[in-house]
DNA sequence: CACGTGACATACC
DNA sequence: GGGTATGCCACGT
């Protein structure tokens, strides 16, 4: 189990991403006020509700984290090229699609 | 208390 | 590009 605080937080850090851009799970472990703490994310991902944007999350160097062909990463490679993400060899170019906002501007707006 | 493990990250070779 | 090492934190053994 993962802390409900925690949960919230990364719930509302996934409602920012804009369609079309993905996150990498450090990244939202930085904005959900949790730096260090990219493990975690992965926790909080198969508690958290399942319509929040949990597809758009891949590891730091764009992989779907999941084993290729598993259902889980087919469903998220669909996902991410219905809303125009490219996903070659289960891998997504971070330059092109990654969420990068300002990190203080995030934390403050939050309050973190 | 010491490890091992995990939807991870970074640095270095 | 792959492979290893280390850091990170929560949990179970």
């Amino acid at each position: 189990m993962v802390n409900k605080a925690v949960i919230l937080r990364v719930e509302k850090t996934l409602s920012l991403v804009p369609e079309g851009y993905v996150i990498s799970y450090g990244y939202l472990a930085d904005l959900s006020g949790l730096p260090g703490r990219a493990r975690m994310m992965g926790k909080c991902l198969q508690e958290i509700e399942v319509d929040c944007n949990w597809h758009r999350v891949l590891r730091a160097d764009g992989k779907i984290a999941f084993p290729v062909g598993s259902a889980r990463a087919d469903e998220q490679r669909i996902r991410l090229v219905s809303e125009g993400v490219n996903v070659k060899n289960g891998r997504v170019n971070m330059k092109k699609f990654a969420w990068s906002p300002d990190l203080h501007t995030i934390l403050f707006e939050l309050k973190y």
